[in-house]
DNA sequence: ACCTGAACACCGTTCAAGT
DNA sequence: ACCTGAACACCGTTCAAGT
């Protein structure tokens, strides 16, 4: 099968959800396509870029939006999209700081505003909702690989069940306070 | 001069301060104290571990409290000491990662409950806040980063003054949400 | 047009051997 | 005890040459 972009990030997209980010090499993907590593860069400009295309696509399923999804709703999908990834929110922040307006945010500022908000109080809170939920999900994806790295508290499933509600709580407190 | 952690620390952190993230590497390191680099792995477990000395280095100058400071100027410091370092956020991300009571928590906690929030809401507003500063500094510098390498934009002042200053509302309207 | 082969200039980390 | 020399197993990227 010839080599394209798109079978290029739909590789390297099943790769990243398998293995997580750090893992996530030109060559591996390259092993992965039985190809050289060279080849990728003919239909490919950069890893960085690969990368952005990667995260647009995980986030795809915010695009086709439920219809009259709660805030709250949405942003909790966008949370669980990226923290099941090994190192996901990493490349969502790299993907925020190429395209602001990813979703979940136009979804979200159109359901601010149909609860009343003005257009940029809609803006505004839609922005610092997605960096709260960025922020939480990479310090909780480091937490939780160094607690798996640490012989001391490695497979210690209570606590990891713990730290997992803990942070939930923490999110939804958050997210209340700036879209309530 | 021997050779300690404490050297080594220092050291990287002045690289960190005048190169960024991306270029720390434990070579370069080496390099800059006149040493092979595995001579650094007789002070230091891991690059991880040193990143984690580096992150907690920064934010030292939150350790000594202003006392009676503002919650929000407390966080605009924490802000104004991690945008500066090229790739930064990523660094204190870990770093949180690794211990979640890291300054500026503990005297943001503070501040909090002597201005009458319970002991629960103060630590859930608290790490809400540090992580919505976190996340929008991570975005703002990976965004920096593009503009400063796309041809088209590098070196529009003016345009990287005006995102700046959009950031920062936006960080002061989530700050003051959450700590409100 | 599309890909290989091979290289370039790097990484973090380990470890026997030297002092 | 502390460091060097040298290697191991990798990286992203480029590019002449092949098909």
């Amino acid at each position: 099968m010839a080599l394209t972009e798109e079978r290029i990030v739909e590789t390297a997209h099943a790769l990243l959800v398998e293995r997580g980010l750090p893992d996530l090499t030109m060559r591996r993907i390259a092993a992965e396509l039985d190809v050289r590593p060279g080849a990728l860069y003919y239909h490919v400009d950069s890893k960085q870029q690969l990368l952005a295309r990667i995260a647009a696509r995980v986030l795809r399923p915010l695009q086709t939006p439920t219809p009259d999804e709660e805030p709250r709703e949405l942003l909790a999908r966008f949370r669980r999209l990226v923290l099941p990834l090994r190192d996901g929110g990493d490349l969502i922040l790299v993907a925020f700081g190429l395209d602001p307006r990813l979703p979940p945010v136009p979804g979200l500022i159109e359901q601010l505003t149909a609860r009343g908000f003005g257009a940029d109080e809609a803006e505004q809170r839609a922005a610092a909702a997605v960096r709260l939920s960025l922020g939480a999900v990479a310090v909780e994806q480091n937490a939780a690989l160094l607690r798996a790295a640490d012989p001391q508290q490695a497979g210690d499933a209570a606590r990891e069940a713990a730290c997992r509600a803990a942070e939930d709580r923490l999110h939804d407190r958050g997210v209340d306070l700036l879209l309530g």
